[in-house]
RNA sequence: GCCGCAGUAGCUCAGUUGGUCAGAGCGUACGGCUGUUAACCGUAAGGCCGUCGGUUCGAAUCCGUCCUGCGGCGCCA
């Protein structure tokens, strides 16, 4: 059929009203009857009615009622203005070419979840889908925006690592040739070896973490955005921390409502939390929190548990960051703050939890310039200090203040499209169980 | 690693104390219906009741094993 495809969004308005148009993208759903057809066209813009009476078109109608769901065809037609139908324009339909007859398709309603996710390589064209992975487009796209407008350069680190960093129990492992190495669990080590080149840094990339997590908010396979200037304190990384996350809300509402609106996302949480200023307090206020608001008692010196996490958010309805955990349940990378109002040390470090249950999405901190304390948490953490022989290069040769964060963007597509879980967030997701399709 | 839940038609699920318990809806095929909103009405096809073993005259149902998936904790983003 010859003429100029339009989308179907572009169809869907008071510009199109009265003229003819062509359209082309999949069928999703069908109704019929004796005299009428009804055939809702879906491409990657949206979703189209388009009308067919035995009357007008008698020598395609019995095409039009034999396609089944998810057959790909071209449609020329006229568009009109009608109520009755979604989005308020359908196509009455003068020509249809079938590009490919679709066999049943195997998703019907009433879906278990367990098989959308058997199915994903066809849940995908959903529309449910389809509007989170727009949101995730514009997520990884506000991240680039966000850290390259302010100076930042792209960073890649490797995705083979010989190294540890956040402990080894979680590591996949990979034959390598005749040895065996790892996948990435944070581009952390290479990040600040790159900030004495580039100085301020930025990426977002796969990492791969072998945590026997089976919850709605771990994946085995998940995307990190993280930063690492030089130069800056920790503080600092929080502040900027906020101004992405921010950011990222910015431009999804801006550029997503229709796709939130879909996903029943309730997108004003996300704009009141725009205009107020989000929370920073510290481990040691978050427990005070915790025992007088929610009557939880945490011994001083245990890091936050899931629970203890959830019950200190039911008090906040933005983002909240948590600064100066005790040092002793951090990384042996985090300083201790000298001088802060604790019980014990506590170390240059933060979490920023998200509300409504979506647990931490950033985690960060300040790294420790000294050779010396490095090598002895190294040792304290049972860790062979030899595997960290070129880091701690990093320490001999002009080591300045620095600071970083990773931000785990599934979970941050988790809170703002409001998914029951994060397997939802990520096209093809990894878990302890799952690795097809 | 610990604790829990679930596997019956392509899909979602009923199935009582073990004894017409092989069932429904959706989907599909065929037919009907003058505008439907994942319409409606009729007919039909479609099942090794996850696996292996046990108890029993008799097992979808009770017991055990294994497999698969899901969730919670811990840990993390």
């Amino acid at each position: 059929m010859d003429g100029e495809y339009r989308s179907v969004r572009e169809v869907q308005s008071s510009e199109f009203d009265g003229r003819e148009a062509f359209v082309r993208g999949w069928i999703h759903r069908t109704r019929s009857s004796n005299k009428y057809v009804f055939i809702v066209l879906r491409d990657s813009t949206g979703i189209i009615q388009c009308v067919g009476s035995r009357e007008d078109i008698p020598d395609l109608f019995d095409i039009a009622k034999e396609l089944l769901v998810e057959s790909s065809v071209r449609l020329k037609g006229k568009v009109k203005k009608d109520d009755r139908a979604p989005g308020g324009y359908e196509l009455h339909m003068t020509g249809i070419e079938v590009v490919h007859a679709a066999e049943r398709f195997p998703i019907t309603k009433d879906q278990s979840e367990e098989f959308l996710r058997d199915n994903k390589h066809l849940w995908i064209r959903s529309r449910r889908m389809n509007a989170i992975l727009k949101v995730r487009s514009t997520v990884t796209g506000a991240i680039h925006s966000f850290f390259r407008e302010r100076g930042y350069h792209e960073f890649t680190p490797p995705i083979f690592t010989p190294n540890a960093c956040e402990g080894g129990s979680t590591l996949f492992e990979v034959k390598y040739y005749d040895s065996t190495i790892f996948l990435t669990q944070s581009w952390q080590l290479y990040a600040e070896a790159a900030i004495f080149s580039l100085e301020r840094i930025y990426d977002v990339s796969p990492t791969f973490r072998a945590e026997r997590s089976k919850t709605s908010r771990h994946l085995s396979e998940f995307w990190m955005a993280e930063m690492e200037a030089a130069w800056i304190g920790y503080l600092d990384a929080v502040r900027i921390a906020q101004d992405e996350v921010k950011h990222i809300l910015g431009r999804v509402l801006n550029e997503n409502m229709e796709d939130l609106e879909l996903l029943g996302a309730e997108p004003e949480r996300l704009r009141k939390s725009l205009d107020v200023e989000w929370p920073v307090i510290t481990y040691t206020e978050a427990l005070d929190i915790l025992k007088e608001k929610c009557n939880m008692d945490v011994e001083w010196g245990k890091d936050l548990r899931t629970i203890e996490e959830e019950r200190l958010m039911e008090n906040f309805s933005t983002p909240v960051t948590v600064i100066q955990y005790p040092k002793e349940v951090m990384a042996f990378y985090k300083p201790v703050e000298e001088g802060a109002d604790a019980p014990g040390p506590v170390a240059k470090c933060f979490d920023m939890l998200a509300p409504g249950g979506y647990g931490e999405i950033i985690g960060g901190s300040e790294r420790d310039m000294d050779i010396g304390s490095l090598k002895a948490a190294l040792e304290r953490e049972g860790e062979s200090v030899e595997n960290y022989d070129w880091y701690l290069d990093l320490r001999r040769y002009g080591s300045v203040q620095h600071s970083g964060y990773g931000l785990g963007v599934e979970r941050l597509i988790a809170w703002i499209c409001k998914l029951d879980n994060i397997k939802d967030a990520i096209p093809f997701p990894r878990t302890l169980n799952r690795v097809r399709p």
